[in-house]
DNA sequence: CGAGTAGTTGACGATTGTCAAGATGGGTGG
DNA sequence: CCACCCATCTTGACAATCGTCAACTACTCG
């Protein structure tokens, strides 16, 4: 893993991010793109445990991953903590400050990473004249609102072995969206982290896991992944394997 | 339980509207207010069964309830169903359909309601000129967002009794804002819907009624619950009785 | 009044968490 | 550069919570 990342390759320039439409400015006429460049701020990079803001930091932008991952976490009443997710290249953390002005969470870096900071005012502000912008923020806090059903179902009805498949397969297709390999791929949590956000205990990550290697799915060498199996790794994932025939609460 | 309602009673007047700060308008100037009310569609009131969107049906509006309640939900690929949630009045649906203006989850009366229609594109047409209103909209959507962490918390973390108090305090804390009695209230939704929502089974659902009513926490009668010690309704919430020191996951 | 749906209760078992011990590996300092 | 150390991960044994199955009750609605 390359850890020396240039001023240069972090420079801020939408036209040009290899992110393309992943990012924000998708949809967004040229013109229009190089307003949104004027207020984005370029960040030094980040390193692992730093943090991007923490729960009740007050909020004035919202941060775009350009490389590496952050995790999103919430401080339980217990001390511990509840992952809630995971951020590559590409996705946006913040949307849930807006509401008060006040992060609701904390953003810790998990490898070195470079984000892009979006000052929210200005951005709102640039939303009010370009009606194309405004519909792409809709869109995207939207998306983050659409996605939580999924996240729902797999930690209301999921069992261990189905959750850690939905994971991998996630991961998988959130890579290659992003140009990288959607089989053979490098996880930058750890298990306990996985398993915090998965509602599962490390050790049953760790010994699904195992299994998964053991049935041929997957290989695994510590952080490093190897999808063998994808479309049995998907039927895993949705459940659709293993001849449950669960009807449980389907009213 | 009143089942009539005139049509005067739901005439759309957000100004009048019983509702107050709690929906859109909120923070908008009188003249804004207006030019909002131009915009929403009274409807006809709904009756229990009745859907008010299906997944996948073509996203033009979003709905804010009025009166009664308005369960959403997820079809899962065994045929059943996952709850998303249960939305009261003054609560807002459909912001996940605006990322592809499909819906992405169908959303069922559960007793007699009444809804405001707001036609989503006259929606931005009126956001794209009035500061505020855009404003108060990413707001909103930001707020879904936040409060999602919670439900992840509760279903990643919390026991069967934990989720159960959690989802009662909850409740109990909407209606109290609504101006309904905090303590005194009748559940719209059925057990199965309950257990589905906070990844339970019906049966533990019933169980745990039965123990805290034992306990006297509260009293129940079928859908209608007493609660007679917040308190500890409260405490059990938070996971914060019955000596429980986990530190699991805490990483 | 009858039928069907929703809710309750009990018995049982399985999945998964907990506790404990050991293995592995990366990082640091001598 | 090696060795030690500590965090992370793995594996096993056990226990407990909660789901499943089944029977029974009680409403509700036609």
């Amino acid at each position: 893993m390359n850890r020396v990342i240039s001023i240069e390759s972090i420079k801020v320039a939408c036209k040009n991010c290899s992110l393309g439409s992943l990012c924000l400015p998708m949809g967004l006429t040229p013109p229009d793109v190089e307003k949104l460049e004027k207020i984005i701020k370029r960040n030094r990079p980040l390193h692992r445990n730093d943090h991007l803001f923490r729960e009740n930091d007050s909020f004035s932008s919202l941060f775009v991953v350009k490389t590496g991952t952050i995790k999103t976490y919430l401080p339980r009443e217990d001390g511990g903590e509840q992952v809630l997710g995971f951020h590559l290249p590409g996705e946006i953390i913040g949307l849930d400050a807006i509401q008060d002005e006040r992060h609701t969470c904390s953003a810790k870096v998990l490898e070195t990473s470079a984000v892009c900071e979006l000052p929210f005012g200005q951005l709102e502000e640039l939303a009010q004249v370009i009606p194309s912008l405004q519909h792409q923020m809709f869109k995207l806090l939207s998306k983050e609102i659409a996605e939580e059903g999924k996240m729902l179902t797999l930690l209301g009805k999921k069992n261990a072995e189905e959750r850690l498949a939905s994971f991998l397969a996630s991961l998988s297709c959130r890579f290659k969206r992003r140009g990288f390999s959607a089989t053979d791929f490098y996880l930058s949590m750890s298990r306990n982290e996985i398993g915090n956000y998965l509602g599962l205990a490390v050790e049953t990550v760790s010994r699904l896991f195992t299994r998964f290697q053991e049935e041929g799915v997957v290989r695994v060498d510590r952080k490093h992944i190897e999808l063998l199996d994808q479309d049995r790794l998907e039927a895993v994932a949705k459940g659709s394997l293993c001849a449950r025939t669960s009807e449980s609460n389907s009213a």
